[in-house]
DNA sequence: CGTCTGGTTGATCGTCTTCAAGGCTCGTGG
DNA sequence: CCACGAGCCTTGAAGACGATCAACCAGACG
């Protein structure tokens, strides 16, 4: 098994799969979404060839900011946070990985965020070299590559503006918002809006307390906007107005 | 003149340089920081007929937000403010933009923020269809250019976490130390920190008001940490300290 | 049935915003 | 050369909003 390759403690929440234990390339489900659609299936041996697939649990942390980095990542199943720290402890989460997005980033070799699994997740993993190689050698490649960047700079810069200049209301409306649209895009229905994300989660990717997110939430309800169905699942009752007050 | 190619309302306050009146591209003082450096010597002249060089008064404004897009800028000289507006006025100034900086960040052809001259600026203007041909054509500009977004993209999430997780002493250290590092790199020496935006627009970057930064600043200079020169200089009198502030 | 965890709600506190006044700098005109 | 005014910045006082502290609730699990 290729467990045994692992880290004694790593054996448990983490593992590569076996090529033989992979599903084709061919089947993969976020494949249009990625650079991978920009390599022609006669080469799909030399995408499967040329990339392990890492299955991680629950909690686990692919990697911490400041490590020394060399590999990126393709989400193609799950949900991760992306955080950065501050001394103190304090954490503000950049982004939520969803199947389909590009994870890794570095700058000077070291990973500049931490990403940890907030469910069991599936990533395609590549070293550098790897994708260096791939864009050369396919250019349609590198042009789904450089678009995916700049749709996460795209994405950063509104939430700087959400983070700069609304109130909580406004946050949790944009957020709610934005997973619905993101799941839209996917090919799901966005309603109701699926929330795997704790509070705290929630609440370190707005910029507030858990508190706070929890009285946002109540108030939205009682305006009629949502109707929380469980923890995790969110009706919205009034997209448009949602919308208006996500600033849009 | 090119002047006469213009709308009358925008000759006073931006203009294209002729071919003749521009300094080659082989004397451009930023060449070596952006993906100019990555097209060889004997190309030049392509690059230099494959652009225009666009200059723009203090104030004017390049582009606004959901204008239909289709031009990238690479600043040459000067300093603008990037920004978004929510509907009722209110604004977040996502960047400064500075020499070396790409701005034209577009979705669905159209731009997704604002960019106004801080100062008198010159712009090197490409078409979205001479970006393509170039980072084709130059395997090295193609590496230049992807490394500046994601730059691009590790700025924005050190931004979300300033936002997000700050309060505004850190806040304004950090910014007082990004702009003084950025300046370090750029090769001029950073200390004093020149700021050529007005504190409206400190704040606007920041996310809070007029008021508190001009209180934090106060604060800064009670604690020795820094010593105003003018209204545009600051020496900073502690940089560890406000290092320490500032999160790092 | 009791405990534990995560979430909600309430009360109080502190920080940043808002509102208001005054100061500094610089350009303009007497 | 100085007076004046405009714009920008600073400082002060009051208020509001979100954070903090604390209690309680609901569901999961042993």
């Amino acid at each position: 098994m290729s467990q045994a390759k692992l880290a004694a403690s790593e054996i448990s929440d983490r593992w590569r799969l076996e090529l033989s234990e992979r599903p084709s390339c061919r089947d993969c489900t976020i494949r249009d979404l990625v650079f991978c659609g920009g390599i022609p299936n006669r080469h799909l041996a030399d995408l499967e060839a040329e990339h392990e697939v890492l299955q991680v649990a629950e909690g686990h942390t692919v990697y911490l900011e400041g490590e020394p980095a060399g590999n990126v990542f393709l989400v193609k199943g799950g949900v991760l946070r992306i955080y950065k720290l501050l001394p103190d402890g304090r954490r503000q989460i950049t982004d939520f990985a969803l199947p389909g997005d590009w994870v890794g980033l570095a700058q000077d070799n070291r990973y500049v965020h931490s990403l940890q699994a907030l469910v069991p997740s599936t990533l395609c993993e590549f070293s550098a070299g790897q994708m260096e190689s791939f864009v050369t050698r396919f250019p349609d490649a590198d042009v789904a590559l450089r678009r995916q960047w700049q749709q996460n700079l795209i994405a950063a810069q509104d939430q700087i503006l959400m983070l700069g200049r609304m109130n909580p209301i406004e946050k949790l409306s944009n957020f709610l918002v934005r997973l619905h649209q993101r799941r839209e895009r996917a090919g799901l229905h966005g309603n109701p809006v699926y929330l795997p994300m704790s509070r705290s989660d929630i609440a370190d990717y707005l910029g507030v307390t858990i508190e706070t997110v929890s009285r946002s939430m109540s108030r939205l309800k009682a305006n009629g906007l949502i109707v929380p169905l469980d923890r995790n699942r969110i009706q919205i009752a009034d997209l448009d107005m949602l919308r208006r007050q996500a600033g849009w």
